[in-house]
DNA sequence: GAACCTAGTTACCTTAGGGATACTGATATC
DNA sequence: GATATCAGTATCCCTAAGGTAACTAGGTTC
């Protein structure tokens, strides 16, 4: 069995792919998971660097990963409170592809934007041309 | 610099990642990628692979990914018409990437939905205990 | 001239994702 | 007793993504 083919169950709402790309293309959450990746880091920490996060959104995904088993959350008995999250093995086992992910966008993305960019112009003459 | 670092232009809505992340995390287009992997497909062709989608929401994929320059689209001047749709340079350079994150998602969706059952049936537990 | 083909539109509807804002609870410090 | 810290909740709102269903255009075949 060819090992790149194209998965079948497409329809399947747990298609592998699937399953990850919408993770993936969570607006937050591939962040955060770079983020941790250099090791656990506390909710308001978190908020800084993802900088303009809501806490309510903020935790919505913290959740969301927790549930997948990328995260765990760690509560320390203090007060103030203080809670940890910090990769699991699954969820750095992920690192690898989303930087390579990255690396692509970084080289490939001022391109995209200029595709963008003619596209639309190109839009606008010919509604120009024809109104 | 160190080229594994997170960016910080996180707010700019132009940020690399963000861009990529957005369109990977779109329902079909990296559906539609991975399809075209194999060369140019026509737009019934697309229909029929990519199973239950509505012709607008694969109109609006396909546009999405031409805009960005992934993809090209090529009118035939025939009756009845048709239109073939192909990676370009570019799109073909993200088979890669998408490709190693599809081999992640194959190994580890398993262990995800695993983790999304105990999750949530702790959950349950909880709501039990403390009504 | 009726029906069929492809590659789309058009109009309409529903839901989920994300966001703004304000509030809570437990404690320690002033 | 007022205030501050931290990690969230609660409530409300808005938009965009995705989906349904029906229709169009241009030509060909029966």
């Amino acid at each position: 069995m060819d090992n790149t083919e194209i998965p079948g169950n497409i329809l399947d709402p747990n298609c592998p792919s699937r399953v990850v790309f919408q993770r993936i293309g969570d607006k937050w959450a591939s962040l955060v998971i770079q983020v941790l990746g250099d090791g656990p880091v506390r909710f308001s920490e978190l908020r800084k660097m993802v900088n303009v996060v809501t806490p309510k959104v903020l935790t919505q995904t913290l959740r969301a990963l927790e549930r997948d088993g990328l995260i765990t959350r760690t509560v320390h008995a203090q007060v103030p409170p203080r809670v940890d999250y910090e990769l699991t093995a699954m969820g750095e086992s992920l690192l690898q592809p989303l930087t390579m992910l990255r690396h692509w966008a970084e080289s490939h993305v001022p391109t995209i934007l200029e595709a963008r960019d003619a596209y639309d112009e190109a839009q606008d003459e010919a509604l120009l041309g024809s109104p």
